[in-house]
RNA sequence: GGUUGUAUAGCUCAAUUGGAUAGAGCAUCUGACUACGAAUCAGAAGGUUUAAGGUUCGACUCCUUAUACGACCA
């Protein structure tokens, strides 16, 4: 598609060049697809040529169609709508191309130019609670970029980048030390995260009632909120395990143990991996040599109270701390560090950071202060942002308690779409294991798609009745498809149906046919769209266009009961290739397929 | 206060980056299973693209101002 919508750019130019005598770059006109209302397949809008050939719109249409039919034989026809000329492919050219994607073996790279070693981060968790509903949209879309970049033929490194320590950390620890009785997620049965996170909230809850009170005792709030008696503590650990105290750095093992358990756990549900961990616990003293060696060369300064700051004034963003006064490091130190190790690393020329838009500006502060030591490699940072995922509700809040829980929200989408498909009772002959295996599929691949059919910069709302459906725009609409086209060629092949016939000779297709083929046609297009991009959304919608358009053709033409041989065998062909097509898109989306459903 | 993002059908989202009569799904209504999977298909209805100006052959898209909501930085 790619290459043929090149060759009548070049057809056009010569056109141009042979009926008016004026030169115009082929990558200079302004094509796009013929909208479905009008006959043709690519359109050329000769509103922008007017002045360059000193004629009407109409008349450029007419005269480019009239000659383009005439020299070029893949052009069937054409008709002019005021400025646009829509031009007809020749069915021939649909079958050749649509052969060449037959005869492609799977897997096949789209090369697109872009980079070739990517460094793709993402999860990035804290290690104090289980993972929630925004830490599946970024789980989500980090996967898919990374495997819609593998699609165009790089190189890809999934990282997660855990941040294990801070104050934050200390809260979850005083809150178990304090709070709870020594237990464990064996001696409770609860996932150790789910654990952590349950002291992490009782230490909040126990902070606020002293901060209420101190506020009631008339202290001011934010002397309150400083001088709590649990978050002097939670400051006293913190330095503890700064000094390497053995107690605490103990406990700290332990119960970060708990939560990478846990976590493991819910990766391993969702189908997510990495190539590598990074902690801050090993990167954050680098950060502190980075910022060393900027205040050593001039280009970071100290204030009076001790602390180390930035000033990136001169690139249009504010000071910013890099040191406190106490010598402790903040998130931008470790960050420093971290860029640092990735590259040694991996050495690429590509790094992408999926971190929610709310961090914007200390992206941008990073990428200006790695500039500013004049790292090679702060120039291929990229942040892909993407929006928070509000309720019905409004905002998660962790005090309101309307966070949405990763575990408890895969459990509910596997379980809704058992339900449904119960219901439907067209699984007889599966294992239990194998039905296990259907739910899992079915409940993952609503949630995934549902998570990722939006524009990742887009703040998202995320409704539990509607991510648990499965008509319309789903995920299990796009399953269902392919089910169809699995239990057709299945059929097929009892038949002793040739699916890999010979097409070119086939004659007219019918108009169903003709737009299953462009819909195939379009892959290497959305690959490359999705990955100058970042954007599964584009993929996403592409998984559904196809379904739609095949659902369309099942719907129209017969298939197996097709009475001449050769238009079986095609249409087999066309069913089986749908199917090739819909799987691949959906495994760049992370989500698997069924045969059967 | 400063910076910045968003605003499209009742609801959730698209719109090939300035091109044709702004498209889908959900919800509502109608039709299609003694034809290959009805988790489907066909159709109806639903819009002053937040408001007001501007730029041009042409604006949901670009510019200005205003409003609403969000984020970040003090």
């Amino acid at each position: 598609m790619q290459q043929l919508e090149q060759d009548i750019r070049a057809a056009l130019s010569a056109a141009i060049q042979q009926v008016f005598g004026v030169t115009v770059a082929a990558d200079q006109l302004v094509i796009q697809p013929t909208r479905k209302e009008f006959a043709g397949s690519f359109t050329l809008v000769t509103f922008s040529l007017t002045k360059a050939l000193g004629k009407g719109p109409e008349q450029i249409g007419q005269a480019l169609g009239e000659w383009l039919t005439g020299h070029e034989v893949r052009i069937s026809g054409f008709n002019v709508v005021k400025g646009f000329l829509n031009l007809e492919v020749a069915d021939r050219e649909w079958l050749r191309l649509f052969q060449g994607l037959v005869q492609q073996p799977e897997g096949t790279p789209v090369p697109t130019g872009g980079p070739q070693d990517v460094v793709v981060e993402y999860s990035s968790p804290n290690t104090n609670k289980p993972l929630h509903l925004g830490h599946l949209r970024n789980n989500f879309l980090g996967y898919s970029v990374a495997e819609i970049l593998k699609a165009t033929g790089a190189t890809v490194s999934k990282v997660n980048l855990v941040n294990d320590r801070g104050i934050h950390i200390c809260k979850s620890m005083l809150g178990y030390q304090q709070f709870g009785h020594a237990e464990t997620p064996e001696s409770d049965n609860i996932k150790g995260d789910h654990l952590v996170g349950k002291y992490y909230v009782l230490f909040e809850k126990h902070y606020r009632e002293q901060v209420a009170q101190l506020v009631a005792e008339g202290v001011a709030e934010d002397t309150a909120k400083a001088s709590a008696p649990l978050m002097l503590e939670a400051r006293d650990m913190l330095q503890k395990w700064e000094a390497g105290d053995e107690e605490v750095v103990s406990l700290w093992r332990q119960m970060n143990g708990w939560v990478y358990e846990g976590h493991n756990a819910t990766y391993a549900a969702i189908g997510v991996d990495f190539d590598k961990f990074y902690y801050e616990s090993g990167t954050y003293l680098l950060g502190k040599e980075r910022v060393q060696e900027g205040l050593d060369r001039g280009l970071f300064y100290r204030k009076e109270d001790g602390s180390t700051w930035v000033d990136l004034a001169a690139e249009g963003l504010d000071q910013k701390i890099l040191l406190r006064s106490d010598g402790t490091s903040v998130y931008l130190t470790q960050d420093l560090g971290t860029a640092e190790l990735k590259y040694a690393d991996f050495h690429y020329d590509s790094s992408i950071y999926v971190i929610a838009d709310e961090q914007n500006y200390h992206m941008q502060v990073l990428q200006a202060t790695l500039q500013k030591l004049g790292k090679p490699y702060a120039a291929a940072i990229h942040h892909l942002s993407y929006g928070m995922v509000d309720l019905p509700t409004g905002k998660m809040k962790t005090r309101e308690g309307t966070v949405v829980d990763a575990d408890e929200l895969v459990r509910e989408v596997i379980e809704a779409a058992k339900v449904e498909t119960l219901k439907k009772g067209k699984i007889e002959g599966l294992s239990e294991e194998e039905l296990a295996q259907l739910f899992h599929t079915l409940g993952l691949g609503a949630l995934k798609y549902y998570l990722l059919k939006v524009d990742p910069k887009k703040r998202m709302l995320f409704n539990p009745e509607e991510s648990v459906q499965l008509q319309g725009d789903t995920g299990p609409f796009v399953q269902y498809t392919y089910a169809r086209t699995a239990s057709l060629r299945r059929k097929a092949q009892q038949m002793g149906i040739d699916e890999k016939a010979e097409f070119l000779s086939l004659g007219e297709l019918q108009k169903a046919e003709r737009e299953m083929i462009e819909e195939l046609a379009r892959y290497a297009n959305v690959v490359t769209e999705a990955a100058r991009t970042f954007s599964p959304a584009i993929v996403a919608q592409y998984a559904y266009d196809l379904a739609k358009a095949y659902n369309r053709f099942y719907a129209e033409v017969q298939v197996l009961q097709e009475p001449d041989e050769a238009k079986r065998a095609f249409r087999v062909a066309l069913s089986v290739q749908t199917g090739r097509a819909i799987k691949a898109s959906m495994k760049l989306l992370g989500i698997a397929v069924p045969e059967r459903m």
